[in-house]
DNA sequence: TTATATATATCGGACACCCAATAGATCAGT
DNA sequence: ACTGATCTATTGGGTGTCCGATATATATAA
């Protein structure tokens, strides 16, 4: 059983679809994304898990890159657009009234 | 790599965070738990997924009990408030702005 | 050119989440 | 008492999520 503190869950998951929602709103790089993360999750990801994930969109074919130097920009595709909708549409019902 | 379709992520996790907003709305036993659960996620979460998370948030001794006959009656103990308090301030920071 | 910093990327594994299957307990109706 | 329905509960296992360590590539500075 997984322990517990103050707090009643570690806030797991839900990784793709932030990241999906961030780049509707800016185009970023994914050193851009793991601050943006931190600042809302209180932690930075480790490369271990933003680049896969990253991955794990762009294959599913919901993000447009573009390459400069080191750095690699991304926006969202239109089936990016497309999936960010639908799933907001399903995380605004399953969490409806949380919100203040 | 997991698969996604038209969707980004499979909307797993914080089902102990929904159980605790559910039960600080209104006392509930746990199959009017899965049953609230079926209408905002859009499937029933089987007797193997609701009763060890209730168990777990009973171990945390965030939910006082009223059995009666072969119903338990959950509510959220002192701590369980507090508990459910931090996780909505930090659901909340985590997903600013994707509500509409 | 060497050194340092930054961005991207992969691999292995730990752990949490959840389900299917199963079983016990209690109640209502016949 | 018997049957079926409902609620509670456990076990075993599959799968996704995430991290730590490590590696590669590019840019900047001395």
């Amino acid at each position: 059983m997984r322990k517990m503190g103050d707090d009643c869950c570690d806030m797991r998951g839900f990784l793709g679809f932030l990241i999906l929602f961030l780049l509707s709103k800016k185009a970023m790089h994914g050193q851009e994304l793991a601050d943006e993360l931190a600042k809302r999750k209180g932690e930075k990801p480790s490369p271990g898990t933003i680049y896969p994930a990253i991955k794990g969109l762009k294959e599913a074919g919901f993000l447009e890159e573009q390459k400069e130097g080191k750095t690699i920009t991304y926006s969202l595709s239109p089936q990016g657009k497309n999936a960010l909708r639908i799933a907001k549409r399903r995380f605004t019902r399953t969490f409806l009234g949380v919100f203040p």
